[in-house]
DNA sequence: TGCAAACTATTGTAGGCGCAACTATCTGCA
DNA sequence: TGCAGATAGTTGCGCCTACAATAGTTTGCA
């Protein structure tokens, strides 16, 4: 027997499923005067958090949710931007370390305060203090649904 | 002066924007079982909850946040599937009317329950009753700021 | 040790989507 | 009435992404 959802549901769901697309949408606007996607800019936020300034490709792909293509792909055109360098582990020889160079650093130093002002406009200065931790929970509920845990810098 | 994301502010966002992705995700790949995507899903329920079952394109792709051209590639897709009809409109030449045909609205109700509940399994059921209502609030709030309202059967 | 299975990354291919350009039509105002 | 500008939809083109197939490498177990 099918539980339907209950109004209360029915309207968590459609605000979430109706305005999600809308808020990217504006963030990745915002982000394109940088001359930056929304995943460029997320490529290189990953990569700057990591030891070494570098990851496996497969690690990286996991953690954006891209498929092992889409990232490959996605390098490419950072790496002719001269954001990003591949370069061949010497401990497993499968493996290509994706690396953010100097170029790629100052790329998103550029970004980075414009993108927090543009984050800050579209969502967290829309919401209480409340409303900012419940969005975290929620979603730190939903992925751990999916077996993924949130990363914090 | 940049104003810098807090801990909670960060924690917010990063789940929401590191989950958002795999949700609708999961959501898809359930969705394909019955050789439909999300996006033509959402086609047919707004078009089955329309007057008449029919809305104009230029109506259509704003709800649901598709560029022109993006529609138009999207229902080719439908009708071919037989799921939807382009009927001119009588009133002004320069528009067409996407119409669900039964067939549409059969695939629609073949689908309707598995969606359901795998929207409950990777997020209603996975929340409080306070976290659904927060879920509404927090996008309705943030759809506001896109200029946005939220549709409810 | 040797070999099958698993893992890593890339490429071929195909589909989805947006922007810009274009045609057709309608609206408003002189 | 007539014309400029707005509006509706489609098409050409290019970018992004996923799936399937491929090639090289490593791992685990007999």
């Amino acid at each position: 027997m099918t539980r339907w959802l209950t109004p209360r549901e029915m309207r968590g769901w459609r605000a979430f499923a109706e305005i999600n697309g809308h808020l990217m949408s504006a963030l990745e606007a915002d982000l394109s005067q940088h001359g930056l996607s929304l995943g460029d800019y997320e490529v290189l936020v990953v990569l700057s958090e990591a030891d070494e300034h570098q990851l496996r490709m497969c690690d990286l792909s996991t953690r954006l949710g891209l498929s092992p293509s889409g990232l490959t792909r996605r390098l490419d055109g950072l790496v002719r931007l001269g954001f990003v360098q591949r370069v061949p582990s010497s401990a497993d020889r499968r493996v290509m370390l994706a690396t953010i160079t100097d170029s790629g650093l100052r790329a998103m130093d550029a970004a980075v305060e414009d993108h927090v002002e543009s984050v800050r406009k579209h969502l967290i200065d829309r919401l209480t203090a409340k409303q900012i931790d419940a969005l975290g929970d929620i979603f730190a509920a939903v992925g751990s649904g999916l077996g993924r845990t949130i990363t914090v810098p």
